[in-house]
DNA sequence: TACAAATTTTAGACTTGTCTAAAAATTTAT
DNA sequence: ATAAATTTTTAGACAAGTCTAAAATTTGTA
C-alpha cells in the first residue's frame, strides 16, 4: 500500500490523463507528463499492471482501476492540501505552489495529511479551484466550479451553467459566452459580489450570477 | 548545491557523530546511523569527498569541511523547523515526529523553509531542545539546553551548571546530581516555576535553580 | 487492402545506492 | 613485537528507474 516516488507520479499522470480521454491512456501521452521516454512508460506499466493498480494490455494502453483511482487520489488530495497551506499560510502565489508541492505529495504520514487537513478547516478546493479530495478519496466530479470561486487571473473554460433558464442563457448569449468560452477573472468587487471578467473578445463585469467553469 | 536524499543523510549523520568525537567520524558509527553496512558507507565517503562536502582519507575516517558542515546545518534546520511545526500547529507529540520529519527535511526549497521559519516566528529550539540553525546556518554551540527549557519525559545528561557557586554545587552535590547524572524531567509546575525530576537513584523537587543539560 | 507512418515494445546498457564475500590495513593484546 | 581481532576497503553483483536503438504492432491512407 506504500507506492515509490516514481510509481505515485505515473498513477497521478494516468489519473489525470485518464480525464481527458475517457478512461484509456496512450503510452505517449504519460510520457510527455512524467518527462520520460515511451519505453520507460511500458515498463512502469508493466510493473504496476503487476501490483495491480492499473489494467494494461499491450499496445492498448492502460487505465486504472479501482486501487490505482484509490492511490492516486491519495497523492492528489495531499498535493492540493499543501498547495492550498502554501498559499493560505505561507505565503506562496498560487502559482508559486506547484514544484514544492510536487515534492510535498510523496510524504509519507497519514496523521500529517490528516492533521494538515484539519488545520486547514477540511478545504474543498485548491488555490487553482480544483476539488480536493477527502480522506475517503471521494472528490466532486470534475474540476468545474463556480465562476464566482474562480481565482483571479487563472484562465479557464465555460463548460457548463447551474442556472439553465432561458432568460439566463440568453443573457450570457447576448455577451458572446457560451461552452466552450475561454475567460478568465480579472477582479472580485468585493461589495457586491460582482466579477470583472476577461473573454478572448471583450471586458465585462457580470454579477452574483453563478456561471459553472 | 542540490543533495541527493541519500547524501542528506551522511551529511546529517556524519554531523551529529562529529559532535561526540573531537571532528573526526570511523566509517562503522556512520553505517550503524543510516543503517548501512560499513562498505556501502566506505563508497558514499569516496562520492562526497569527491564532491568537496568532506575530507577523506583511507582508514582514517571522515570529517566535514565547511560546505559540508553548511550542508549538514541546513537539513538539520529544515528537520528542527518542520518537528516544531508538526507539534505546535499539527497536534503531534514530540515523540512522533522523528520519523515524518526525516521526510520533510529532503523537500527542496528556500522559499519554503524561511516562510516556515517565519510562519513559527523564528523558533530558536525544536521541540526536543535542540537549537535550530538560523537562515544563515548559525545555531547555538552543542545542544545543552537549560533544565527549564528540558522538554517533559525526555531523558538527558547533565553536562554543566550555568551558576558555578560553590553553594549551588553542594546544593546539587547533596542530591547526587553532577556531571554525567542521568535525569528525566517528570512534571512542570507552572505557579512557581519548580520541577519534579527523576534521576537514576531518586526523584527530587528542584525549585527555578538553573541547571544546564 | 496493402503499404507507409506512427506508436509501442523489446533488448541491452547505464546510474545510484545498496549488498556479500574476500582482501587489506589498523588496532589490540599478549 | 608480533599474532589475533577488528575495522575498513575492494571487487563483483543486484534492484529501481531510466536511456538508446531496433523490432513489432497498430493506424492511416491511397
Amino acid at each position: 500500500m506504500i507506492h515509490s516516488l516514481s510509481k505515485e507520479n505515473y498513477l497521478k499522470a494516468i489519473f489525470h490523463a485518464a480525464q481527458q480521454t475517457n478512461g484509456t491512456v496512450p503510452t505517449t501521452a504519460i510520457a510527455k507528463k512524467v518527462g520520460a521516454k515511451p519505453s520507460s512508460v511500458t515498463d512502469m506499466f508493466r510493473k504496476l499492471s503487476k501490483e495491480g493498480l492499473l489494467d494494461y494490455e499491450k499496445y492498448k494502453g492502460v487505465s486504472l482501476n479501482e486501487l490505482g483511482k484509490k492511490a492516486a487520489l491519495q497523492v492528489i488530495r495531499k498535493h492540493r492540501l499543501w498547495e492550498s497551506f502554501l498559499v493560505t499560510h505561507l505565503n506562496f502565489n498560487w502559482d508559486e505552489v506547484h514544484q514544492v508541492a510536487e515534492q510535498l505529495e510523496h510524504i509519507q504520514s497519514d496523521k500529517l495529511i490528516n492533521e494538515l487537513d484539519k488545520f486547514l478547516d477540511f478545504p474543498t478546493r485548491d488555490p487553482h479551484g480544483d476539488p480536493i479530495p477527502n480522506r475517503a478519496g471521494y472528490m466532486k466530479i470534475s474540476n468545474k466550479k463556480l465562476l464566482v470561486d474562480l481565482s483571479v487571473d487563472l484562465p479557464a473554460v465555460c463548460v457548463g451553467v447551474k442556472d439553465n433558464s432561458t432568460e439566463f442563457l440568453q443573457y450570457l448569449d447576448k455577451r458572446n459566452i457560451g461552452l466552450g468560452t475561454r475567460l478568465t477573472v480579472l477582479h472580485h468587487e468585493h461589495f457586491d459580489g460582482s466579477l470583472h471578467i476577461q473573454t478572448d473578445s471583450s471586458t465585462l463585469m457580470i454579477s452574483s450570477k453563478i456561471a459553472q467553469n
